[in-house]
DNA sequence: CAATTTATGTCAACATAGCTGACATATAAC
DNA sequence: GTTATATGTCAGCTATGTTGACATAAATTG
């Protein structure tokens, strides 16, 4: 007889990550409800930000959504001028993606209460924060962690101060 | 000029996060997939066999959504013969939620990989079960930390070979 | 016992954010 | 010049959340 469901190695950690993520992602959902955006468009402003000049095809490849559920969003962040697009300068057929100034506003206020929930979490838990990125790195697929290295090397190259030359910060047509 | 975006305090932590939680929940949902189901279905089997008996009042409160949600999945769950309700011996309004001998299979074929994703990242990170464990909770609302609390206490009651009496594993109309 | 409250179920309509398939356009590449 | 690629767009489907209204059975209360 098999089920009985005696614990898995490592179960609690199961429920203990179901809840850690669902309240994690709670504060910046409540700000987004206010304004009409998602979860979708979270994550379309932070990998924009993490990387500018980032490509749609770029951008589809770590969302994993098809290129007709990013254009809805994306669309809506366009037009409500959070997000600049720009033709690639080697091939024309590309839009870059950044972050205009309101859009990176944006980002900040969405990530302040994430940030400030992980310092409280490591605090008060005592653990080191680079124990934690160590777990939760090796959490991730192998293709995810090519993704993440790519990241850091953006953020790395473009260092704090960057700025898209020519979309300036604000992005030219942001009335 | 506030912008700029220079990061906040732990910002690493919350893309990998994201990437960790992801890769975390991609494996059931496959499996999931192929029979019909989704997350939500997923949620409900976790914590009526975290909590046999559980009533619907209390599931609604631990996922934190509507009830007309919550029928829609569940009927479909109790169709499938995964989850057999009975009703409460004190209070016969009250559904109590028991899960089948397929609702306990199933369940923990969702479960495995998640199980072996976490082993091996506690492996590869070197990290300890229990200091990821107190990061996690630290991470939960108190609302979440009670409810876990909770959740713990009746498996510890239960014991890890109780049956539901009565229902049995069979949860008598199985047919 | 009658009236009310509670636990649950159900119907209908709606929103968000995924999906597929088909097709358009501009640009790059052969 | 033809073909391939990057992107955009139209139309419709699905899963899972929402609200509001109403039904039923059982518990509680006056």
């Amino acid at each position: 007889m098999k089920p009985k469901t005696d614990p898995l190695p490592a179960s609690e950690l199961i429920e203990l990550l179901f809840f850690a993520y669902r309240d994690f992602i709670s504060d910046p959902d409540t700000i987004l409800g206010e304004i009409g955006f998602g979860r979708a468009h979270h994550r379309v402003l932070h990998f924009v930000d993490r990387k500018p000049g980032l490509t749609v095809a770029e951008l589809l490849d770590l969302l994993k959504i098809t290129k007709q559920s990013l254009a809805r969003v994306l669309k809506q962040l366009v037009d409500a001028g959070h997000v600049a697009q720009k033709p690639g300068p080697e091939d024309r057929r590309q839009r870059e993606l950044y972050l205009t100034d309101t859009g990176k506003t944006l980002i900040r206020e969405l990530r302040e209460p994430q940030s400030r929930r992980i310092v409280a979490a490591l605090e008060r838990s005592g653990c080191a924060e680079e124990e934690i990125a160590k777990f939760l790195l090796a959490m991730a697929t192998e293709d995810a962690k090519t993704q993440i290295a790519m990241l850091s090397a953006a953020q790395r190259e473009a260092g704090p101060t960057r700025k898209p030359e020519g979309t300036g910060t604000a992005a030219s047509e942001d009335e």
